[in-house]
DNA sequence: TATTGTTATACTCTATAACTATA
DNA sequence: TATAGTTATAGAGTATAACAATA
């Protein structure tokens, strides 16, 4: 008798098919740096998805809650907490929309100026560490190959 | 008097710091895949982490739960309830590892075989679709650089 | 009639502690 | 003493329906 009929068992695991994958890959990747993103904001006391959202509203003064929810992919129930969470730290106020009597225009707080000044510098040097195993070639193709997905 | 102390608004919303974040634009790319990868497995009633699963198990005959885990960056009590609903639908069974008495080795059964055949076809047909904009040379860097970040 | 912002709520996903049986 | 698998449970994230105020 030979072995065929034996139980396998497995030593190490073969992952290759997954890693063909461009959602696979790209998914991890993404947690990776997610990860080290969080580690970074933790001091400032902000969740990925807070600074995206203080990001578009530094650069531009303004926004809705409407359009941050276009380009955030986010619902509009989920970031009423978050909005209310960001201006009782003082770091967001909310204006009447000067056209739209509907909706609220959303601005930093001078407090709020002064976190994400230094919010994007981290994130900015952790860019550059979380892709130091790539060239600057490399990072800029990256980016292209990426938006060419998605956008 | 000018309008400089108007209160301003937002008309196009410029996420282009953003979209400097390695991290933002693997997210999305990945949440664009994601929702297609979704999508075309619906009919086969798997969900995307359902399709990990099995991928690993038709790759490795014999892999136990703790070694599914490790690789998919899932939790074990949060993989229970997976093998067993998938071990339910017939698509996989259990055996007594040849080894180590106290875990389960994974197999496919025959109707997993033919379903992950099928399963698999489909992941590829979407790969083709997902990076209709890359030439395949592209899309091998693509993979590449992603590796180059997570591993 | 449609849209902005909101409340309430349900569902899914992820995380932690503790147990059992085997190593 | 440590590990594989499991249970129970808590917390975070994501989803839908419905409402008031305004367009």
């Amino acid at each position: 008798m030979d072995d065929t009929n034996q139980t396998p068992y497995v030593e190490t695991v073969d992952a290759s098919f997954l890693e063909t994958l461009v959602g696979y890959n790209a998914r991890r990747a993404a947690l990776v740096v997610i990860d080290q993103f969080m580690q970074r904001m933790a001091p400032f006391d902000l969740r990925t998805v807070d600074f995206s959202v203080l990001s578009l509203i530094t650069h531009n003064p303004g926004i809705t809650s409407r359009q941050l929810c276009a380009n955030l992919n986010i619902l509009a129930p989920n970031l009423v907490a978050m909005i209310n969470s960001l201006e009782k730290k003082k770091l967001i106020a909310r204006k009447p929309h000067p056209l739209d009597g509907r909706a609220m225009g959303l601005h930093l707080t001078a407090k709020g100026q002064k976190l994400m000044v230094e919010a994007e510098k981290a994130v900015n040097q952790l860019e550059l560490d979380a892709t130091n195993r790539l060239t600057a070639a490399e990072r800029k193709t990256l980016l292209v190959l990426l938006k060419k997905i998605y956008k």
